[in-house]
Parts: structure tokens; sequence; C-alpha cells
DNA sequence: ATTGATGTGGGGAATGGTGGGGAAAAGTGG
DNA sequence: CCACTTTTCCCCACCATTCCCCACATCAAT
């Protein structure tokens, strides 16, 4: 699972640190590399191979209308880069999204469970603002769900006692 | 699987350098060759040997009107092209499909998981315009399918096996 | 202060995209 | 069937980019 939020810098390359934690998360013994394509609001969402893949085969493009599916799968197919990660951690994004995405310089690092989003700092306080986004609302039905989801786990394991360990 | 986008050139002799990436996901030990044919809207589609033999065994024309089958049958199998890949890794278009695709120096090249496709690079611009992409709301959709994946999952692991019964 | 882990920087080798010459093959006209 | 022209294909060569490695700086913890 992703969390945190870090600003590391692109180097004179376009080459991007990726936070320790991150890495050791993110790449199975297998992979050492990550997919990147574009994200929500313009910023480049970095995905394990393995979720990526999920992601991709268990998306199901006929949710949209017919034309709006497929042009959208070819866009985010089509940004989609296979990175691989060097010794020191770093990825080598493609110019291409860097441009799209506004990056240059500062770089946000933001882990968002499943996947993570590297942002323009700028741009992303400006998407903030304009998505009108309402932590507190979230926030209370998050915490409200943790209530009810404790309580709920303890009647099921009253009844199941084998559960506790999954 | 085919991702990235990439900018190529038609050299002097019409041959076009395949992305090495889509080079080895596409080609099989026995196979070093594409087929490529007409795609949608004026793009050139280019198919690893099995799959496009694959779609084409599987695509039932009668989902279309009698007569539209048939046509579109005969016009898809007839742009259709075997072609080998040079040494270099490139392939040789046909004139006639570069024609019909407007192709002509800058190529755009972008992966679309199960083919590829190759842009007029203006062209392919005036097709987002024209069939009004929202790239927005397919990202939510698609991001937003990520998450319920794994709620659905979560819900799942979280039952307790025992519980349906009484 | 020393040690180790982590982020940043840069040199040099290797890979990949582009270009062009010449041999082989195929199409065309006698 | 043969000679000629055109196209295709194979090879070598150049150059930019990418990738791999070594090195330094910074910070945290002992």
């Amino acid at each position: 699972m992703f969390t945190g939020r870090y600003t590391h810098k692109l180097d004179s390359k376009g080459r991007l640190a990726l936070p320790a934690r991150m890495r050791e998360a993110g790449t199975g013994m297998e992979y050492n590399q990550f997919v990147v394509s574009k994200g929500i609001g313009g910023c480049i969402a970095v995905f394990p191979v393995d979720k990526f893949e999920k992601f991709i085969n268990e998306f199901d493009p006929s949710e949209l209308e017919a034309e709006q599916g497929l042009n959208f799968y070819r866009e985010f197919a089509s940004w989609a880069h296979y990175l691989p990660v060097d010794n020191q951690g770093r990825i080598n994004i493609p110019q291409t999204l860097l441009d799209v995405a506004g990056i240059d310089g500062d770089v946000l690092i933001l882990g968002v469970i499943d996947w993570i989003e590297i942002w323009n700092p700028d741009k992303y306080q400006k998407h903030l603002k304009d998505s009108n986004v309402d932590y507190e609302q979230g926030a209370k039905a998050f915490f409200s769900s943790a209530i009810r989801g404790k309580r709920k786990k303890n009647e099921i394991s009253s009844k199941c006692p084998d559960s506790e360990n999954s």
C-alpha cells in the first residue's frame, strides 16, 4: 500500500527518485519496474506492474459511451510507459508525460494506496481549490465507517473465532 | 501488451522503425512479422500475427447489417498486409496504406494494449478534438473502477466463511 | 562523531533510431 | 524465354538517447 507525501526533484537528466518506502512497496521480487500514465487532473499516475495490468484487464470501457470508451482506452494505454528502476531507485519519465503534467523541477509525490501520483506542486494546489474538496465531510464519513467497521468485525468474530488471522 | 507513445520518422525509403519495446512485445520466437491494416479514424493498425488471426476468427460480421458486414470484412482483409521486420526492427508499410492514412514524414505511434496504432500526428489531434474525448471523465471511471475492484475483494475476503449458514 | 540509508549528480558504455549502399528478387516489355 | 527496370531486403555505419555504474551530500540514529 502506498502512503505518504514527499517533495523530490527532477535531476538534470529528467530522472526522479521514488521514495524508498514506495520502491519497496511497489517492486516485487521479479519486477523492478513501474508503469506510469496520465492520471486525473493532469498528474502522472504510477502503478506497480501487477496492479496496472490488473486494472487494465478489469476496466470495462463499455461503462462509458461506445466511442468515449475506446478513445479513453487508447489515450490511457498510449500514455502508459513501463519504466525500469535504476540501482539508485530512480525512474526516467518520458518528456512528453512531464510536459502534459507540467512537471519540471520540484515534484510532489502522493501515495494513494493502490497507486502513486506525481504532481506539479502548484498544479495540485490549484486542483484542490478547483475541485472544491470538502475534507471535513469526507473525514466524517471515513471515521464513521471505521466505527461501523469495528462493530461489524466484532459481530463476525464473535460468531466465527477463526476469522481473526486474516 | 503494447503501451507507450512515440514519435518516429518514415525514412526516405518509407521504412518505419517500431519502438524496441513493442518489437519485443509483439514478435514471438517464430514470427518476426506484424500485420497492418486500416484502423479507426484513418490510422494504421498494427497487430502481432497471432492476435490478428485471433481477432479475424472471432469477429462475426453478422453483428453488422448483412451488407455492411460483408463490405467491412472485404475492406479490412484487403487492407491487411503481413510485413516482415528487418534486422533493424523496421517494417515497410505499403504506400497505399500510408496514403489513406495521410502519413508522410513524422509518425505518431500509440500502444493500445492489444494492438498498435500509427497516426499522422496532426490527424490524431484532429481526431481527438472531433470525437469530443473527455479524458477526465474516462480517468475518473478508470480509477473508480480500480478502487471498486479493491473494495469488492475486501468484502469477499473479510467475509466469514461460516457465517452464511447461521 | 560514526555509520548507514537515502536523495542527487555526472561520466562512460550500450542500446536504439536513422540513413544509405549494394545484392537479391520481383514486375515489365520485348 | 531473356533482358531490363524497379522494388525489396540485407548489411554496415552514424549519432542521440538511454542505461549502468561510481561518487558525493544530507539526514537520522546509535
